[in-house]
DNA sequence: ACCGACCAACCGACCGTTCGGTCGGAAGAA
DNA sequence: TTCTTCCGACCGAACGGTCGGTTGGTCGGT
């Protein structure tokens, strides 16, 4: 396990610690292996996990790969550290109480708003998860994590059918992929600062239980 | 340049030729570079570009690596006729008449029941290409055709507003790109076989213009 | 004296690719 | 028919290079 402690969550300067070459400040940077987990989670999806080496991490971190090592245990316990991330996110939206409490629609309402607002904030490991083709352990775990997330949004689907909320029309866990696809395709283009988040929100939610044909 | 002629088109007792050991039934199995390619997309699919090697390939072609490259001529060749593949799908269904003539929301109706029809038939090359990173020249080439054809797309939802045959409350950009995010997060689940294509085709265009909210 | 941050040099494994050579059928000459 | 020549399919072995990870050590603060 990753032992190492906070001390400094990041570089005021550039948004990521010496990513340009620093002129080697005496040897005190302090990375914590949180902040570490960021900088890898966004070079992984810059260039994809595979082909992410050690060395183009470790030189995103401003350091070199072997001062690198001193603070991960390995690249798996990276990704592991950014799955969990976006896994804790996405569950955490189930457990907050309007998705609990209320009308099935009104609870699945909830959820996608929630469900874009963690994927913009929490962008980078979100895409991660997503992106997953289950080589490893690690990525077999964050895969079946989703399956089980997936598995929630079709029983609030087919709950919603069951009250006339939503339209019966097609297969509860089909309609619960389309949704679940729908919201997740943002991370191949939405980017933060570009458009403001909650304008965002209501747009998914329009398209999603509302369709793009006009309604006048 | 791949030079060899297409001899034998695949292997009718796997539909994958060679998949399991052969017994060496002589030196004559004749790979097409086309057959060749249909191998490799799936390979790619399965394990991620990055992490297949020549070797994983050549295994999957049921002959060594080095037979593998006396018919293609390196790994990035075979990822560019994979992308041919799905771009010329997708271009194909816009240069079809009906994508072309009629009301812009007939033309729009029309491209997203064919898109989904080409995601299916073509669904490991499509795969493929909506899962690029952009790091090899190949891989930027086929981004950037994508660009072209979701701007196409673009043009056509902003047609569709101004005509008020659907909804302008949203920006014809995020529209479109929802649209298509909608459409290509089929080939996260969609798997043939499992679900009759014609049913799948109107799910989806039912979907996407009218939502999941009663209409009751 | 000790400790945490840091790094150059290094390791074995594996990568994509090349090359020398074998095998068996097709084709032409006898 | 038999002999000879040729060619495409095929493979084992090895190349240069890069990978994730380790080692042995320096340096500055306390």
């Amino acid at each position: 396990m990753v032992s190492a402690q906070v001390r400094r969550g990041g570089n005021e300067q550039t948004g990521r610690p010496g990513s340009s070459r620093r002129p080697r400040e005496g040897h005190v940077a302090g990375y914590s292996a949180r902040s570490l987990v960021e900088v890898a989670a966004e070079v992984f999806n810059e260039r994809g996990y595979d082909a992410t080496s050690m060395e183009d991490l470790s030189a995103a971190a401003g350091i070199s790969k072997s001062s690198f090592y001193h603070h991960v245990s390995g690249k798996e316990a990276l990704l592991r550290g950014a799955l969990e991330r976006a896994v804790d996110g996405l569950f955490g939206v189930l457990s907050e109480s309007p998705a609990q409490r209320g009308s099935p629609l009104a609870r699945l309402r909830y959820i996608v708003r929630r469900q874009v607002e963690v994927l913009a904030t929490e962008l980078p490991f979100v895409t991660l998860l997503l992106r997953l083709r289950g080589n490893t352990e690690t990525e077999r775990w964050a895969l079946e994590r989703r399956r089980v997330f997936d598995q929630e949004i079709t029983a609030i689907v087919r709950e919603a059918m069951d009250t006339g909320e939503i339209d019966d029309g097609l297969e509860p866990a089909r309609a619960a992929r389309l949704l679940s696809g729908t919201v997740n395709s943002l991370i191949d283009w939405y980017r933060p600062d570009r458009v403001p988040l909650p304008e965002l929100v209501a747009d998914v939610e329009r398209f999603v239980f509302e369709g793009l044909r006009s309604t006048r």
